[in-house]
RNA sequence: GCGCGCUUAGCUCAGCGGUAGAGCGCUUGCUUCACACGCAAGAAGUCACAGGUUCGAACCCUGUAGCGCGCACCA
């Protein structure tokens, strides 16, 4: 065994036992060791942003994942945690554009089109990609690294492809001109999930519009976006206000564009229930193109639905002269300007409405109509339930009623994006002549026998008429009789995951679709499309459903609640058994951590300067459950701190020698002995207990009081008693140190024994949360050399996780809690002491005499430890009729009362004060427990035991008082 | 608007029916032979507010306010 090193060095210990546990694959799962004895435990890692860079909320995310796999290993079992990384697709695209753009490669990615821009994407992915991979592994992260995925990855795609394609063939899948919101900035449609609703100081405007059969007679229209007038093509009312009841069916003139034809600026009001009478006007102006409730509106009326802008936001040809060309806000000032220019313009009221945002863009989405893909979720029913039912388990349990609710209320996903990075939709489609001759061979040339069978393969057809969008119903068999009124053009569309097929199709002549899928489309089938889905492999066998998840609450819809529907759906079991939502990370002024406020520090650079188990005992440290994480570097200087301590006491056994994890021979064992034990105890408990409730800022709490409060402050302390028997040198041996007997020799190997028992359990308990170290100092104080390789011999990660005591094993060593309250109380003497030394000024250092005053029975090595915690020289024991010197200080203590003698510098004065003190105190306590018994209606209504506790309290108070005003007297 | 959660020492949080707790910070004293990234001692709280239940409420109930989150949203 080296000796360590005088202060722990992070960089080169991480560094080196990373490596370590690399070389002999430390973190590989191995399906074909599962079995009953030996149970799977499995994680798939929410997989980050290929090309993003560690976070502090990754730090969390991975910590806690790292804490319950290494925990899963240590309790015997295999473990697999699946790491990968995601395509991202409208983060990375944006940012390789951006980057393009800036190097001056090109204005707009159609410089390059698709296939160029690609390649471009990947080479960004090849140089940036995985980074923060690297950067997990500086965390720790006992990953399964020969298993990292990726969702582009060829055998992951192609798991995209088929999932849509069979959600094609169940009509699940269906594309549709709808509604969308749409990202002027991103180009390109989001789903509902995607747009975060913010609220706007804008204006509310009121104009005027003449009713076209009635001249003179005008409607005020109250709305927030005049820019859209051009779109208007009716205007609303509700047909039960009688306000304007009897003007629907009329027309009014619309004001926006001015350069129309009178016939052509004229829109009918029509009724509609929507409209409410009490908002704004009661009249509404009906924008089809631009509103979803408008839309539907329009639907509803047969309206026309004229888009007056461009895909960017700005506006187009049929937004009048006036404002083409410009950008959607500026044209909104240049309308109103238009309408003051009319005259129709009344007031102009500030006004504060939501307006949704493109969260990835930060700005208003546009509700666009367009051709989009749309998914009805499938397993909906029982994703809902097993959450509902407990089969799933949420942590914190609250947020199963935001998973409920938006289960309850799902709507159709829009999973097709205008981008080039993701997977391609994997449809193929032509527009084919059908006539009575070819009918029967172009269909059965492009797979329709196989589906009229029933009997799919790799692929799904839909024929519809392009004339009038009629879907050739399959059941109604369309093959004959063909009618000359059924001949025409045709759009055949084929789904298919098969490549040789799709090679075929482009062959002749279809084109694939050329949308991709939302990234979230790929991402939900990451529990079993990582672990080889659709065969049947050994990992999913073993592995799946997985055990725990790990995540942030924001992706509770996006992610979360989609990866269920398809686990059930695809794998006909729910993907995980527990979800764990970690808080989000916040500064210190509770603002969310983010790049463009500056505030997130770089994981990295706190792993460089404190170490990266410092890092993680700090951020877990001041992660609750189920609240958010105010981020605050104190805690990551106190993880250092707290591995220094760690490292110290590690220093101390070890600089003391002799054999490591000697025997613990019972009838040695002192008071402190047994104490420590019993506070291990309780501390492998109370961890236990945590971490299976994932409680663990709670589990980490305790490792740090059992660890710094009880074991250094006091059993360490302690032990030095034993330690070093005859040193220092008091005055009164003469300075020399005595020759240790037998006894002593016994009770310093005992001692030893002690410190290494609960050194070797405290490393185990602490290594979930500081691999590192712990590692370090379990091989640096050789408890790994009496282990089997597989059990802690080659590394703690393998070690078994401590279990508490058992009875036999209490009752072996002659443990029970009258020990503990033995050791309590001499602490408590230690604690009085100290307690005089600071009023009456004698620094913590300095040997000074002490007597305790009426306990007798004191054993030898009782009696040193109690004056070593004391810097007694010495503590004297005398009779309780041992009279003091006037004014000695005394304090009161379990085992008699401790005294303090001053010679000469005795000050009656101040010892009277001091007492006072504690006089009024104890009176205040005395008071308020007798007030409470002397009220009937508390002891004829309280419980027996509770009676009893006031009781003795009030006992205690009481002979406490009457010692204190004893000793005021005797100070005469 | 609907739903959920939070409000305890300067800060971050435990406690969830019977004597208000921890860490950090602060004050004071210590170069005590593992550790100054340390040791010892100490000060500090009408437990958001108002009612109610109870012998007794930080804790249970009702309401109010502030903060946060989710959902919905009316031009």
């Amino acid at each position: 065994m080296s000796e360590l090193a005088k202060t722990y060095e992070p960089a080169s210990v991480e560094e080196r036992w990373y490596s370590f546990w690399l070389e002999h694959e430390c973190f590989a799962a191995r399906p074909e060791r599962v079995s009953e004895q030996r149970p799977a435990f499995s994680i798939v890692i929410p997989p980050p942003n290929v090309t993003g860079v560690l976070t502090l909320g990754h730090v969390l995310n991975n910590t806690i994942q790292d804490i319950l796999a290494r925990r899963a290993r240590m309790l015997g079992k295999e473990v697999l945690w699946l790491p990968g990384t995601d395509h991202a697709g409208i983060a990375t695209q944006t940012v390789v554009e951006r980057t393009l753009k800036k190097q001056g490669v090109i204005r707009h990615r159609d410089d390059l089109g698709r296939e160029k821009f690609l390649e471009k994407v990947w080479e960004w992915k090849d140089k940036h990609g995985g980074i923060i991979i690297q950067q997990l592994k500086k965390l720790g992260a006992s990953c399964d690294w020969s298993r990292e995925r990726f969702t582009m990855d060829a055998e992951y795609s192609r798991c995209v492809s088929r999932v849509f394609v069979e959600l094609y063939k169940k009509g699940l899948i269906y594309r549709g001109k709808r509604m969308v919101n749409w990202c002027p900035v991103s180009l390109t449609a989001l789903s509902d999930e995607e747009v975060t609703m913010k609220p706007q100081n804008g204006t509310m405007y009121h104009f005027r519009v003449e009713v076209a059969e009635l001249p003179g007679t005008w409607l005020t229209i109250a709305t927030t976006r005049p820019e859209t007038i051009p779109g208007d093509t009716a205007v609303a009312v509700n047909p039960k206000d009688p306000r304007y009841a009897h003007l629907i069916g009329q027309h009014i003139v619309r004001p926006l564009p001015v350069n129309l034809t009178a016939a052509e600026k004229l829109i009918p009001i029509v009724g509609d229930d929507h409209v409410e009478f009490e908002f704004g006007t009661g009249v509404l102006k009906v924008t089809p193109a631009h509103d979803k409730a408008d839309f539907e509106i329009g639907q509803r009326h047969g309206l026309p639905v004229v888009d007056i802008m461009n895909p960017d936001g700005t506006m187009n040809a049929l937004a009048g002269e006036s404002l083409v060309g410009l950008d959607r806000f500026e044209a909104r000032n240049v309308a109103v300007d238009r309408l003051r220019e009319l005259g129709v313009m009344g007031k102009e009221e500030p006004y504060q409405n939501n307006v949704g945002y493109s969260e990835r863009a930060d700005v208003p989405i546009e509700p666009r109509l367009s051709e989009q893909w749309f998914l009805k979720y499938p397993s909906v029913e029982q994703a809902r339930a097993c959450v509902a039912k407990g089969e799933m388990k949420f942590f914190p349990e609250r947020w199963a009623k935001v998973y409920e609710n938006w289960m309850e209320n799902i709507q159709d996903w829009c999973i097709s994006r205008q981008l080039w990075w993701g997977h391609r939709v994997p449809v193929w489609t032509k527009t084919i002549t059908l006539t009575e001759q070819n009918w029967t061979d172009e269909l059965l040339r492009w797979g329709w026998d196989s589906y009229l069978g029933g009997n799919w393969g790799d692929t799904c057809i839909r024929v519809t008429k392009v004339s009038d969008g009629r879907v050739i119903d399959t059941k109604a068999d369309p093959l004959t009789p063909v009618t000359a009124e059924a001949e025409g053009e045709y759009q055949f569309a084929i789904a298919t995951f098969d490549d040789s097929i799709s090679r075929e199709l482009e062959a002749a002549g279809f084109t694939q679709d050329t949308d991709v899928l939302d990234t979230w489309f790929s991402s939900w089938l990451w529990p079993f499309a990582t672990m080889g889905w659709p065969e049947k492999t050994d990992t999913l066998a073993k592995f799946y459903p997985t055990t725990d998840l790990v995540t942030g609450p924001d992706i509770i819809f996006f992610w979360v609640a989609r990866m269920i529907m398809a686990g059930y759906e695809f794998m006909g079991e729910l993907p995980f058994r527990n979800v764990y939502f970690t808080g989000i990370i916040r500064d210190k002024q509770g603002r969310k951590m983010s790049k463009s406020l500056g505030n997130s520090p770089d994981p990295l650079d706190l792993i460089a300067q404190y170490g990266a188990d410092a890092l993680r005992f700090g951020v877990m440290r001041s992660a609750p459950l189920g609240a958010d994480v105010s981020y605050d570097e104190k805690n990551v200087e106190l993880g250092r701190n707290f591995c220094t301590k760690l490292w110290n006491a590690a220093r101390f056994r070890q600089m003391h020698g002799g054999e490591h994890e000697a025997q613990i021979i019972p009838q040695l064992l002192s008071a402190d002995d047994k104490w420590i034990l019993l506070q291990l105890d309780r501390a492998v408990q109370e961890v236990t207990a945590a971490l299976n409730e994932y409680r663990f800022s709670d589990a980490t709490s305790t490792l740090y009081r059992f660890f710094w409060s009880e074991f250094c402050d006091w059993y360490l302390e302690a032990s030095k008693a034993s330690l070093f028997p005859s040193s220092p040198a008091s005055p009164e041996d003469g300075g020399e140190a005595a020759e240790p007997d037998g006894e002593a020799l016994a009770r310093r190997a005992t001692t030893l024994a002690v410190l290494d028992f609960v050194l070797a359990n405290t490393l185990r308990l602490f290594h979930p949360f500081l691999p590192f170290i712990t590692e370090e100092l379990w091989h640096g104080l050789g408890y790994s050399e009496d282990m089997p390789a597989d059990q802690g011999g080659r590394t703690i990660m393998n070690a078994p996780w401590p279990k508490p005591l058992t009875n036999d094993e209490r009752h072996y060593m002659d443990i029970d809690p009258s020990h503990e309250e033995f050791a309590r109380q001499r602490y408590d003497v230690v604690n009085a002491g100290r307690g005089l030394r600071r009023d009456f000024n004698i620094g913590s250092s300095k040997r000074v005499r002490f007597i305790l005053r009426g306990y007798g029975g004191l054993a030898p090595h009782d009696h040193a430890v109690l004056q070593l915690l004391l810097a007694a020289d010495p503590l004297e024991l005398v009779e309780p009729e041992w009279v003091a010197p006037k004014g000695t200080p005394v304090a009161l203590t379990p085992l008699g009362e401790l005294l303090l003698p001053l010679e000469g510098l005795i000050d009656a004065t101040a010892e009277r004060d001091r007492l006072g003190k504690e006089i009024a105190k104890v009176e205040q306590e005395l008071a308020k427990v007798r007030a409470k018994l002397a009220d009937v209606n508390f002891t004829a209504k309280v419980p027996r035991q509770v009676l009893a506790e006031h009781q003795q309290r009030e006992e205690t108070w009481a002979q406490k008082l009457a010692q204190f005003q004893r000793m005021l007297e005797t100070l005469g």
